[in-house]
DNA sequence: TTGACAATTGAATGGTTGTTCAACTATAAT
DNA sequence: ATTATAGTTGAACAACCATTCAATTGTCAA
């Protein structure tokens, strides 16, 4: 009875192999933080709204025009999105501007692009 | 009465801005398909399986065990991960040795841990 | 051919999430 | 003060999704 049956439902084929992924998986909480940070950009909305973005600054209504959807859901999006530090605000009057705070989304863009452009 | 009225539920604030944006906006399908990969490495458990995928090509079982969970939810995962053309596979026997099917994949990752850790 | 095992698959379930709706706050103008 | 508008927020609903469970396929060994 291998040691494993107790956690997995299957006996372990490459037990070498197994033990050298192990050794070279990092602690656990990277992943979780990864996978949070793909699944915000993993969404039509929001990835159209930093797209947006990245052309120039906007108010929520222009966005919501810009996208033809409610300001309320656009609203929801871009709370979702500076609650991550992906974009953030300024207000002026009654008007509130976001814009981007990650120099790093147009790269993670492109390599994106590079992706799916490549099949 | 603004000409928007009827598709949002706000006046546009830059009509310019609104303009100059729509025009550099390319065409709707990119942004689905930049979701659509996006969210596939939204998820922990597939995260994980690349990671691991990175290392070493491995059979379902392996994968089960470095992660500590079912065959049958990473045989699901891979499934998704195979469709979406992210990793491939051989099959040897009664074994099916699974890799990864994109050189994007680990410069993707860099990107992302660049995000969290500048924070 | 029978039994064992790696892997896949479909249905069911519980949890998550995006949008809508309505109510609300805050600011500006008359 | 009153009205109008920009924006936010919470609840509700529907759609989606990851895991589990059970059944099945395909391959190897006895």
């Amino acid at each position: 009875m291998s040691r494993n049956e107790f956690i997995c439902d299957c006996n372990i084929i490459h037990q070498d192999v197994v033990d050298k992924t192990l050794k070279k998986m990092p602690d656990g909480d990277i992943f979780n933080k990864l996978a949070e940070f793909f699944k915000i950009l993993g969404d039509t909305t929001r990835v159209k709204i930093l797209f947006a973005l990245d052309q120039n600054e906007m108010c929520v209504c222009d966005i919501a025009n810009v996208l033809g959807m409610s300001k309320s859901s656009i609203s929801h999006q871009l709370g979702t999105l500076r609650r991550m530090n992906i974009v953030k605000c300024r207000k002026v009057g009654k008007e509130v501007y976001y814009m981007l705070d990650d120099e790093h989304i147009k790269e993670v863009f492109e390599v994106g692009i590079e992706h799916i452009e490549h099949r």
